[in-house]
DNA sequence: CTGTTATTTGTACTTATTTCATTTTTTAAT
DNA sequence: ATTAAAAAATGAAATAAGTACAAATAACAG
């Protein structure tokens, strides 16, 4: 709670009760919600909250660069408390959405050294992954 | 119009006259339109047709792989003829959505060997860069 | 031709997100 | 404390992308 407040101060965001329950569902859970999951999940403690401020909320944490969007084919916009860089696989069987870790320069500098992009100014880089996941692969045949 | 008609042939597509005009306007214009802009393009040479069928089209391609969705932050779904695997750079000065070339192998491969993905069953990757783009940069200060 | 199937069309609907005016909460100053 | 001012939250209404569906049209086989 006092972390989350914390973080939030750090990324020039003033704290509300709104704000910390939102940052802090998002910290505890790295399922990379929609809006409307983290409106249901905290709406019961917190019978107030509207679906407005969970999206002025979110956005408002984007800009200051303290969460990140994640945005998956045909899938609502979907949210995620970690902003170091990492990849993103989307099971297509069980839904799931999975963080994948990106060995730190190595994958993604190898990626950005492309010839290609010599001449462009890279500020944000997406990667994700669509297929089936290790546990849908055992339990499948 | 010829190469149209066969090249959904090839993936398995009945052909129409606006599945013929909407693949047309694909392989023409790489600018990965927006259901929108085809819908525009399209509509004063065929009046009658209809937003609906776009959507159905874009989709039918899709499933067919004879073509492919491009996602975007805060965009709507944008379609692209090439489906040869490729990342796309996405300029927040201009809007460009410019294609990037990944070196076969070298660059992807290296991604996808990453240890942490030694068990997904991998179908599909998307890449996607944001920032300015050369002109842009060029033309800034 | 004629009946059958595939495709297109347009309207109505659903649903995510935004807008905005009002209310509530927070902050700072008296 | 009290109050004025500013910031944030709320909820209802508007917007817009996309979908469902039934009727109309076109393509096709016999």
């Amino acid at each position: 709670m006092k972390d989350t407040q914390e973080y939030l101060t750090s990324k020039g965001i003033h704290s509300t009760q709104q704000r910390i329950a939102i940052m802090n569902y998002l910290m505890k859970h790295h399922t990379h919600p929609t809006v409307e999951e983290i409106f249901l999940a905290l709406n019961p403690k917190m019978p107030t909250l509207s679906r407005t401020t969970v999206y002025n909320t979110l956005k408002l944490f984007v800009q200051h660069d303290a969460i990140q969007t994640v945005n998956l084919e045909g899938e609502n916009a979907r949210f995620d408390a970690d902003t170091d860089m990492h990849a993103h696989f989307h099971c297509v069987r069980c839904g799931a959405i999975i963080d994948i870790p990106l060995t730190c320069l190595s994958d993604l500098g190898n990626l950005q050294a492309n010839p290609a992009l010599q001449n462009y100014d890279i500020k944000q880089t997406h990667i994700d992954f669509k297929g089936i996941c290790p546990s849908c692969k055992t339990s499948e045949k």
